[in-house]
DNA sequence: ATAAACCCTTGAGCTTACTCCAGAGTCAAG
DNA sequence: CTTGACTCTGGAGTAAGCTCAAGGGTTTAT
């Protein structure tokens, strides 16, 4: 088939698929005699085995690398395939990790901000920022009668 | 100060200090005869500023928006700051969803591989990412039977 | 006076995964 | 025969956040 069934069976795009080439991820299997890419059953695989494998998070790159074993198996073992399902599990634990301390660190500030419409000058998230100190939540006037700044 | 004690303060190079000043979030209040950036006090904690922002995830792009807010405070609202925290808490939940299901797709892929010095060819992570169908534990030759399959 | 350390500007490069464009050849239908 | 859809190549552009290099002035210490 060419590249256009080929894009239409997988739902990306031609520009894709010639950057996948480039990247040695995936190369037609021929050429037909006006130059243009064709594709077999396997090359459309091969592809299927590259856009599953980039939705458990792999990179181009360590596709790549799990290609060079498909693409001779019986020279590896099933220890170099985990291992690299370990290392990517490795390095989405770190990212996570990061994330969730963003994530904890900014609902401290956002619990700590009334969120309404008093003037930004009193307001904990900036004081926060400037400071780098412990949140502490805002004073309200009208609210309240305190009047303390931060 | 000069440029140099300014980043010894903070840790960070000065390409970086001369990176923040093209995308514009800190200026040099003044500059020497001969050109030489200097900062105040107050460039100092501004710096600051963007290095705590940094420090919870916020993008440059998003810190900017923060000091076009702190830069005039009493035009915006605890309303306009929250928004962005909860905008950012907002990108954050969605990252996480996504790092944890490739984490939970990995996982079941890794859970499944023996992980030993078997082929490749049998290795149930490359025989799921072939075939996108739901991972089954490889069977092996001389050895005792394993698990319940999942 | 001179060398080391510091500072300047401009501009390029890196990473990842595409996306788009120009200019041109090819193919199928009417 | 022409139109429109399809394909080709090569190269540039995008986002983010730096990082580095070249080539040259300034300051400071000895």
């Amino acid at each position: 088939m060419k590249i256009g069934e080929l894009v239409k069976r997988h739902g990306i795009s031609v520009d894709t698929i010639r950057f996948y080439e480039k990247q040695q991820l995936l190369r037609p299997s021929a050429r037909s005699d006006a130059g243009y890419r064709l594709y077999s059953e396997a090359d459309s695989q091969r592809l299927a085995f590259i856009l599953r494998a980039k939705s458990v998070g792999f990179s181009l790159q360590q596709i790549n690398e799990l290609l060079q074993i498909e693409d001779n198996k019986n020279q590896w073992q099933c220890s170099d395939v985990k291992d690299k399902v370990q290392q990517k599990l490795t390095e989405i634990a770190r990212q996570l990790a990061e994330l969730s301390q963003f994530q904890q660190a900014l609902q401290q500030l956002d619990e700590a901000c009334c969120g309404g419409s008093i003037s930004a000058t009193e307001c904990s998230i900036l004081t926060a920022l400037e400071q780098g100190s412990t949140v502490k939540p805002e004073q309200h006037a009208g609210e309240q009668h305190n009047k303390e700044p931060n």
